[in-house]
DNA sequence: GACGCTCTATGACCAGTGTCATAAGACTGG
DNA sequence: CCAGTCTTATGACACTGGTCATAGAGCGTC
């Protein structure tokens, strides 16, 4: 699989190679060696950028994926006219689907990965949470303009990205998309019930 | 952390130990010596019984939880009187909760744990995959059973299932329950609705 | 008792890991 | 031009991974 490389610094291209190869393999399945030939950069300079070791790298691909996570929430919420929550989260599960199936449903979420073989590693478990924590109050944010209430926009949140996060471990199991768009629209469904004027 | 063995076979002790191992390490940070170790076996017996490598010992563990899994919502539906799907999927976050704040937040669903590092696995995956689905054909049985119509049932085992795996993740990341909570609290509403008179 | 089978036990191998050490190149400021 | 710093490049180390090979117990059967 070849990937467009956004930046010609290599220490940025290894952090997004980092991001990359999470996808697929995780935090004890993806090697220095691999990120260095990944990013097609030296092994030396890898430890000249990142001297905190392999944490440090994995914790700023997870600050990179974070980036990405909210970036277009931001754009969302600095729009004109604000996007309705349905189409908000609607857009979000889309966007999944795409990159599954650009992927063969090899490519996860870098997040997920590294909560799943980092635990009790602190210092990525933290920089999980942190990027699981952006991403919601953006999407809270989101969603709140997107016409619910503060407190169900923060569980609403939670609840979108819990279930996109199942949901694609599934579709990557199946190697289908059905989970994603069976969830996606129980989901909307419970947002419409969430939104209807009776509340 | 210590752990009840139910069985006196060191053939199973080991499928149980690696189920075990899973849930805190993942494919990858799980090794031989480890299930051997836990399992309280000499590493010969490993190879003995598991002629299959790796693949086989995770394989088997992952029929294991597939059974426990299924278990419980088998002993749900041949009950006299029918649990109300809300119950349901109520009882099942509960059952997480407890197996977080027990394992101090250490432990996560085996079978993510395994997509997520070994999606390039095909034996692996389809494991998981397999797993999965026996947990989702069960669960839609329940909530069939609970109250819910056929097709409907299936979506929403889907989007409870995604949804819990998801939570269990945030849960994880962010060592508190709150995720849970908030998810299973608007899982509860959604299927409120969906349970309504009102279609 | 000797055989055969199941299971246990241990040592070795090679490929892989993250990290360290060291040196060579590149490029800027004087 | 040359000194100094940033970056690249490679080799080595200590360690762990899964797997293979081989031998040793335990035990029932002919």
């Amino acid at each position: 699989m070849t990937y467009v490389m956004t930046s010609n610094s290599p220490r940025i291209r290894m952090v997004e190679s980092t991001a990359m190869l999470l996808r697929e393999h995780g935090v004890t399945g993806t090697g220095m060696r691999d990120i260095a030939e990944h990013a097609q950069a030296p092994r030396g300079s890898l430890q000249h950028y990142f001297p905190g070791g392999k944490d440090q790298v994995v914790s700023e691909a997870l600050v990179l994926v974070g980036d990405q996570a909210t970036g277009w929430l931001a754009k969302v919420l600095a729009a004109d006219d604000p996007m309705p929550a349905r189409s908000v989260v609607a857009k979000m599960f889309e966007g999944w689907q795409r990159a599954l199936t650009a992927s063969d449903y090899l490519a996860g979420c870098p997040i997920v990965a590294t909560v799943t073989d980092a635990v009790a590693n602190d210092q990525l478990r933290g920089g999980a949470a942190q990027a699981f924590d952006r991403w919601a109050v953006a999407l809270t944010a989101a969603l709140f303009r997107g016409g619910l209430s503060k407190p169900r926009a923060a569980r609403s949140a939670l609840l979108a990205i819990s279930a996109l996060e199942g949901a694609i471990v599934l579709a990557r199991a199946q190697r289908s998309l059905t989970p994603l768009n069976d969830v996606a629209r129980e989901l909307d469904e419970y947002l419409a019930g969430v939104l209807a004027p009776t509340g």
